[in-house]
DNA sequence: CTGTTAGCGCCTTCAT
DNA sequence: ATGAAGGCGCTAACAG
């Protein structure tokens, strides 16, 4: 065995702080890991031993015999993604203050990689996992499953699995995309596209088709879809496969896609965008088509940010409350720990539609 | 003790996996674990008993022992800011392909944070640290040193600290400031104003004591704001400090900060922004002010996006190689892991120029 | 109130 | 090639 096997220079261990203080090891323990009763002379000597060693507790240790590593596992599709990353913030925060640190893996919307994350974090023995799951179907869900088997709570955030019986933190999708195509519709607008969809090969070629494909995709793409088709209902509109894009959610295919709306004979006057990369793509397109916003065309997109606020026109836009969603989702978590009974239900946080001017009525009214 | 301390259901360990195929346990660590020879039959047996009971490996155990966390910590000042979400993204990924997870904290640029932090990441006993540290001083480093002298591995990341002498991956910040405004200067400008400087509470007069309150805060910014002053050298433009802005570094405040400067008796003819929250807020002061970019005033900034691409006038902003800049960082301190001696360098990335269109002539040119 | 003792699950020498 | 035994640093019964 090497000589300082997981004991490096300058790591010294409850022995020996117990030693250089004289007392015993478990006295030394109770006062620095800060249970138990200790004399107060003895907690002296032992935290000035410590603090002469330089004594940092191993928490590695201390979770191998207490069997709580005070660590969240989250897993999300991309830390890099400023809505992920505004989450994961929120989580990091809220479970920070409450004395856990967390341990985030990305899975770029590929399932092996979501069980791969998984796996590791059982094998590091998080106390919880909070996941924004590419999973739907009931045979996705195993690795969820499994970890649920192995005693670890979870927690859904941003998207929900209706074949699981979990908590999950949510926002209103269906609504707020209502609610804006209603704003698109109350202006005038009966040809409004949909940027994007769910990734299907073709574009299905009716609605009943279209739900299908999306019920097998992210549960926010759908959410988003049946807002759209509720207000178009509501408002008796018929709706038009051509006015949806579906397939390859980026910025390039939304430009190529909303170029190809806006040639239709029966040309769109409104755009609803479900993401930010939907959003300037769109603009894009606008732009190259020499078309102006709001003038020529409407558009109301998901997820606000400064730019929108300075864009010409200002954009009207969809704000989510991301901190708020990774927030309510570690807490959800953590309440388990302290002995809450998880109620097992959906937690719907609501958005804010923030009107600003890239919304006027269609080019003939 | 409870009968399930740390060994919740379901969680098989190497004796049960061991017992079940009717071996040693040593066999069965030897065929889990990877190492040591065993013979192909027990092996099988070994492996079948293992998925029999789902049997996965507990990493906090092997650390334990092996004194290996294969983890890596990552301090930065807000996960939830697209630039470190960017950093992380490019730190994770590349760990993670070299099977190394990471625990990341924020500190807010709070440095009691920032220790507290480190303090974590020693006990929990990770492998190697990458820090965008906010410590600038001598004296506030202490935690950093603290970490090196555990023999921890120490990494900084896109800001560099003289005094330590450790790796550092940075971007070329003096020189990306120079460069833009430079192409300011040759576009005819001699009015440039600098959104944001040091976090000063009021504007030194001189151009020295600018520079000193530089060096007590963040290096990046120091470094632009050289950046900015070289360029003016070399053109001979005089410094003027009342086209600076310091103090806190909120978008509000850089509004107003370029509204005053706009409202200047020599007026300000260009401003380079060092940041994306300058830049929009420097945008919302145009607008206020019904001035238009780049006819009345000339822009450049930091960080690009899809957003200053579809502005109008589309930005000329400065990219930075966020992925890049994670993802060499990891690379340098897993490297130490094996055995590759640290450099004890600055290697400084390059960032990117990208010209549109609101760099014009001032307006009498 | 304090010290002794026995694990937590794994890795790793040391015999066999 | 395989098994037995000890240790990583800590917590937690238990005895004193």
């Amino acid at each position: 065995m090497p000589a300082d096997r997981g004991q490096a220079a300058g790591r010294p261990t409850i022995s020996e702080v117990a030693a250089e203080a004289g007392v015993g090891r478990a006295t030394a323990a109770r006062t620095l890991g800060g249970y138990g009763y200790v004399s107060p002379e003895l907690r002296e000597r032992v935290l000035a031993a410590a603090a002469k060693l330089g004594y940092r507790t191993n928490a590695l240790a201390r979770s191998m015999s207490t069997g709580v590593s005070h660590t969240l596992g989250v897993i999300v599709a991309d830390i890099g993604n400023p809505f992920f990353a505004g989450v994961v913030r929120g989580i990091s925060d809220t479970s920070r203050a409450r004395g856990f640190d967390t341990i985030v893996l990305s899975t770029y919307e590929d399932l092996d990689e979501e069980v791969a994350a998984t796996n590791v974090l059982i094998d590091k023995r998080v106390d919880g996992v909070i996941i924004a799951s590419a999973a739907v179907d009931r045979g996705e869900v195993a690795h969820i499953r499994a970890a649920m088997d192995r005693g670890i709570p979870v927690v859904l955030v941003d998207r929900a699995i209706a074949s699981l019986d979990l908590d999950a933190v949510v926002i209103d999708n269906r609504d707020a995309a209502r609610e804006a195509v209603e704003m698109l519709i109350a202006a005038g607008h009966r040809r409004v596209g949909f940027v994007w969809g769910p990734p299907a090969a073709e574009a299905p070629a009716t609605r009943r088709g279209l739900l299908t494909e999306a019920s097998r995709n992210l549960w926010t793409d759908g959410e988003r879809l049946r807002g759209y088709l509720d207000a178009l209902d509501d408002a008796r509109i018929p709706f038009d496969p051509e006015l949806v894009m579906v397939g390859r959610k980026t910025e390039e295919r939304a430009t190529q896609e909303v170029a190809r709306m806006l040639a239709l004979p029966d040309r769109m006057t409104a755009v609803f965008c479900t993401e930010t990369d939907a959003v300037t793509g769109a603009l894009r397109a606008l732009r190259a088509a020499g078309l102006s916003c709001p003038r020529d065309i409407a558009l109301i997109g998901f997820d606000d940010s400064s730019w929108a606020a300075v864009m010409e026109p200002p954009l009207t836009m969809i704000e989510q409350p991301v901190h708020q969603l990774g927030a309510k989702a570690a807490e959800v978590l953590l309440d388990t720990f302290e002995g809450a009974e998880p109620r097992r239900e959906m937690h719907t946080l609501r958005s804010r539609l923030v009107v600003r001017s890239s919304v006027a009525p269609p080019p003939g009214a």
